[in-house]
DNA sequence: CCAACCGTTTTTTTT
DNA sequence: AAACGGTTGG
């Protein structure tokens, strides 16, 4: 292959140990990449080199990431360091990868080529029904429990047949047992399937293997630290012919430990390759001394971990600035301080990320930047493809491609309603039952008959549909559907703001569709519909396909979705015991879940460029509730030398005991002094001061008459809506119209006329 | 078959 | 605080 400049000028800005990694020719390679040590850059430039300098053709190489947008932000940087090569590189997610391989070899892997995937909700609704069908009580069978069961089994790689839950087993391996029945019969798989499938077939079929194993010269793997067992065995089975695998990861930022993800992966990488090489990633490009040092004292404290500590030339920078609130509306305040702080001084909004451990944060949070006219934007939260309306068409698309997959026909066989109501859905779930021969079949075979009219349109209507599928683009399809089941009709005859808002959000889902077909490069062995509702299902995190990514707004999110990313000022919002660490403090909790929240603090604190900010609130409200809340004990961790307490947010005369590792605060037996002694209520501005106990702001404040329907109002959070009923309880609630939120029973003190 | 009403639950993180 | 699920009454 000739000399591309470009590589070779990459070549040059690499440091020592990016450059090995980079260069490491045959056999396995574990990469120990700290946070904000380019190890994106390693992966990328390594891909290159080995197509632009190596000859490696792009098919033969697979890289496997840990989210949708990081396998298309590879995708792109690939195409910019070797144009015209990025198209042909096997790059995914595991999900994706395995999606695609299955599909590709579906006969002999015994699966239907156009098979369905099914997320969690899918998932739940066909454990629901066959709880129901078996009669078992879902109390005593959570069907969230049993997909947890069923998940675990696939993840550790033993059959779902042979879960072991203590004195139930026998029951929940019945329902276990009829569950993958109907997933056959479905012809679906779920997320957990799409693994474990792979797996299987490629340990128990050896040409397969040797065929797959031998395509793939060299299998890179992204965030190896997050991989759980059966993701493991799916690379080793990978790699097995070459053994070019090159695992990258940092055992410090592992935080997937709940969803069965095992650091042991990545730290026993030389036990499953005596021979492999070893690099570490530790300088770091991203923050300052300072901040480095504080998430170092964090993480230095983590039992079990590969030894390496990040160093940077960077300036010494800002200290690390601890916050106390006496409130987390005041907290709230800080953020809207910090944002107008940015704004003025020309750094701009977008150079500003709020972190919060649990989502539920983020609506003080929220209300404040409304109030004070902030731009906002979230990351994560509530997905566009799990709206209801959405999920309907979805589903509909779905039945059209294989009616045999139930769950989804359940989901539409009244919707929009069409009279086929409780009693006749029953009467159908019945007859499956006793048939065994699925749904699809009970409505044709009831349909047929006389008194089931209703049924028989069904029935007609979806094959009307089937038969068309072939000839009609998939938006066209789509449009189709929406009209002909009079979906849209329903939905104008509303005319409400909800209804305007699901048209909406329809119109988005079409629009989607468009670009999806005018993207698309085709695939001579899936249809574009196979390959669309593969993507929604499986592209779900929010950042892949956020339109305006890059608008002038402050950030929010939860920690786990803010892994990979960086931001010149970060702010932590809610550094208390019990909500950050939010687990493993009950006596007797397994010491795992701590030491996770610690790699998760680690991870949020290094995020952080030029300002860290640590906030933490001395009361907060929990399920409505007041709940008084004492520092974080990470917050105790951090050097005094390297931090400025505001609010007095430091701890009363502490004293640093090297011997225990950590800060032991010495009260002096002063409760005044007392970081969770009762605060002095500082009112905050806005329409929520309210003293408690004091009688609640009265909502004729104004001095006009009550509430009433067709009023205009204003609410914090959902901004302004119309009035539709006055409820008569107490404290007063108003049932509000909101474009865009639908409609909402919200407290009337909470409202301001608009 | 629906709206209204009640008590209950939510809040970890998500491919 | 507000959404949700189940029940009841029209």
């Amino acid at each position: 292959m000739q000399h591309d400049p470009m590589a070779a000028h990459s070549l040059s800005s690499l440091n020592d140990p990016q450059r090995v990694a980079v260069l490491h020719g045959e056999g396995p390679l574990v990469v120990f990449a700290g946070a904000g040590s380019g190890k994106t850059r390693v992966i990328t430039h390594r891909v290159a080199d080995l197509v632009a300098e190596r000859g490696v053709p792009p098919w033969r190489i697979l890289a496997v990431t840990f989210t949708n947008k990081a396998a298309h932000e590879m995708r792109e940087r690939l195409e910019r360091l070797v144009p015209g090569t990025a198209r042909d590189l096997a790059v995914g997610t595991f999900h994706s990868i395995c999606a695609r391989l299955l599909r590709r070899h579906h006969e002999r892997l015994g699966l239907s080529r156009d098979f369905t995937i099914y997320d969690d909700a899918d998932q739940k609704a066909m454990i629901t029904r066959i709880l129901r069908d078996l009669k078992y009580d879902d109390k005593r069978f959570p069907p969230k429990s049993i997909a947890g069961h069923i998940e675990k089994a696939k993840q550790e790689m033993t059959s779902p047949a042979e879960v072991d839950v203590g004195f139930e087993t026998p029951h929940v391996r019945a329902i276990v047992a009829e569950y993958e029945k109907r997933m056959t019969a479905a012809k679906a798989l779920d997320f957990g399937d799409l693994i474990y499938r792979m797996v299987r077939g490629l340990e128990q079929d050896e040409p397969l293997r040797r065929e797959l194993s031998g395509r793939f010269l060299h299998v890179l793997v992204d965030e190896f630290q997050d991989t759980n067992h059966a993701q493991l065995r799916l690379v080793l089975a990978l790699a097995s012919q070459h053994q070019n695998l090159v695992a990258v990861g940092d055992d410090d930022q592992s935080i997937y430990r709940w969803r069965g993800a095992d650091r042991r992966n990545i730290l026993d990488f030389r036990a499953h390759f005596p021979t492999a090489r070893v690099v570490k990633l530790e300088q770091n490009y991203r923050s300052t001394k300072r901040i480095l040092r504080a998430a170092h004292a964090v993480i230095e404290r983590a039992f079990d971990r590969e030894p390496k500590e990040l160093w940077t030339d960077n300036d010494e920078g800002a200290l690390v600035e601890i916050v106390r609130s006496p409130s987390e509306r005041d907290e709230a305040d800080l953020v809207v301080n910090t944002a107008r702080e940015l704004r003025r001084s020309g750094r701009g909004l977008s150079a500003l990320a709020v972190f919060y451990r649990i989502h539920a944060q983020s609506r003080v949070l929220e209300e404040a930047l409304r109030a004070a006219q902030i731009p906002y934007r979230i990351v994560g939260g509530v997905r566009f493809y799990d709206r209801a309306e959405v999920k309907d068409l979805l589903a509909y698309l779905r039945v059209i491609q294989s009616p045999e997959d139930d769950v989804s026909l359940l989901r539409i066989i009244n919707v929009p309603a069409r009279g086929i109501g409780k009693t006749s859905v029953d009467r159908l779930l019945d007859r499956a039952a006793t048939s065994g021969a699925g749904v699809w079949a009970a409505c044709r075979a009831a349909g047929s008959e006389r008194g089931a009219t209703k049924l028989g349109e069904f029935v007609a209507l979806v094959e009307s549909f089937r038969a068309r599928a072939g000839a009609l683009d998939l938006a066209t399809l789509a449009r189709t559907v929406l009209q002909e089941t009079g979906y849209l009709k329903v939905l104008h005859e509303e005319n409400s703001a909800e209804s305007d808002a699901r048209l909406q959000n329809l119109e988005e889902l079409l629009g989607s569709m468009e670009q999806f077909l005018a993207e698309d490069a085709g695939d001579a062995e899936m249809s574009p519909l196979t390959r669309f509702l593969e993507r929604v299902t499986l592209e779900t995190d929010a950042a892949a396909n956020n339109p305006d990514a890059d608008r002038e707004t402050v950030t929010m999110m939860t920690v786990h979705a803010a892994k990979g990313l960086e931001f010149p000022t970060v702010v932590c919002a809610g550094m208390e015991e019990q909500l950050f660490p939010f687990r493993g403090l009950e006596p007797g909790a397994d010491p795992e879940e701590l030491e996770e929240e610690r790699r998760l603090a680690y991870v949020a604190f290094t995020r952080a460029r030029e300002r860290l900010v640590l906030s933490w609130a001395t009361t907060r409200y929990v399920f409505g509730t007041l709940r008084t809340a004492t520092r974080s004990r990470f917050l105790d961790e951090v050097p005094p030398s390297d931090v400025r307490f505001v609010g007095s947010g430091e701890p009363a005369r502490p004293t640093y005991s090297p011997r225990a590792a950590s800060w032991v605060e010495d009260r002096g037996g002063s409760r005044l002094e007392r970081d969770d002694a009762p605060p002095v209520r500082v009112l905050s501005q806005g329409p929520h001061a309210v003293l408690p106990g004091a009688p609640a702001k009265a909502p004729t404040a104004d001095g006009g008459a009550a509430w009433r329907a067709g009023q205009r109002v204003r609410h914090v959070r959902y901004g302004e809506g119309k009035v539709v009923s006055v409820g008569a309880e107490s404290p007063p609630h108003v049932e509000i119209d909101f474009p865009g939120h639908g409609r909402k029973k919200i407290r009337a003190d909470f409202l301001d006329r608009a």
